[in-house]
DNA sequence: GCGCAGGGGGTCG
DNA sequence: CGACCCCCTGCG
């Protein structure tokens, strides 16, 4: 159903921000400079006029419900900001770039095989392959004249061969994300257990029971699905921002992983993952 | 222009 | 620790 929601007063939204920080692979820049998106069974709009948010779409459900659960309207960023801001310069500098950023709650099985597919990979490509697999296995939706489609069900790609996977351009992801997926199908392990477990620690250790999920897309996850505000994803960007920032390492692939987990918990504490976004689109755009 | 390394939000054996 | 599929980039 088409629905419309207009957001007032909100300071901590920028479209931009949010879309291009790295959490997400299916949001595209429209000419006017807003962005359209598909999620679950949404297509959504969204556009920022002055001081609105203006979001726009086929909604299932009500829009503003919806919105509010997927956009983390319910979390004072304002807050986590200037706590964050006080930290350091770095971050101070990092949050004043990109003060925009929401961390999205995205649905937990997309968020699953996009990582997978994540591995090794661009972010260019990353996207044409999850278009690819949405094309080929999900269901059309048809707003303004555009067809745009669904992320594919368990089921639904449950039906697919190692080669079907391989056509879309995957290529030696094929197998993790057959295997996963077949998993999940074969309920060795369920999406409810994985959103209801409380413990990050054991979280991650489930998480990373799933072929093609190691210790970085485990994070990810976590991150960008389920809330864990507090885990600390370590991939090649982060890595070099904190050995540039804080070790000043020459060679910084002898930065192990493990200082860099210590050193985001001794100075980020539970907001680690959040300042890992700021940190990271602040570089990787600059 | 063309061909060929080099490397990309890692994971696995 | 090296290979891994694919594709895009940079350099000769």
């Amino acid at each position: 159903m088409e629905q419309k929601y207009i957001l007032e007063n909100c300071t901590s939204f920028k479209p931009a921000d949010i879309f291009e920080c790295g959490q997400c692979f299916r949001w595209n820049k429209e000419e006017d400079g807003s962005y359209t998106g598909v999620f679950k069974n949404n297509v959504l709009n969204v556009k920022k006029e002055g001081e609105k948010i203006i979001f726009e779409g086929i909604c299932e459900g009500d829009i503003k419900d919806v919105c509010r659960d997927y956009f983390d309207l319910d979390t004072n960023y304002e807050e986590i900001k200037e706590k964050l801001s006080n930290i350091d310069e770095y971050l101070k500098t990092s949050i004043e770039y990109g003060s925009g950023i929401r961390i999205l709650n995205q649905d937990l099985w997309e968020t699953i095989i996009s990582f997978i597919i994540s591995a090794n990979n661009n972010i260019p490509r990353i996207k044409v392959i999850i278009d690819k697999m949405c094309k080929k296995y999900g269901n059309c939706i048809k707003y303004k004249g555009k067809e745009y489609y669904t992320f594919p069900s368990i089921e639904k790609l449950g039906e697919a061969s190692v080669e079907d996977i391989r056509t879309l351009g995957v290529g030696f992801r094929d197998k993790r994300i057959y295997e996963t997926t077949q998993m999940f199908l074969n309920k060795e392990i369920t999406l409810q257990e994985l959103e209801s477990e409380e413990d990050t620690d054991v979280l991650r250790e489930k998480l990373m029971t799933l072929s093609g999920v190691g210790e970085k897309v485990a994070d990810c996850v976590m991150l960008f699905s389920l809330k864990k505000y507090n885990v600390f994803p370590v991939d090649v960007w982060v890595r070099r921002v904190m050995n540039e920032l804080y070790i000043k390492e020459d060679d910084e692939k002898k930065v192990s992983k493990k200082l860099l987990q210590k050193l985001a918990k001794e100075k980020y504490a539970s907001l680690a993952g959040l300042a890992q976004q700021y940190l990271f689109y602040w570089k990787r755009e600059a």
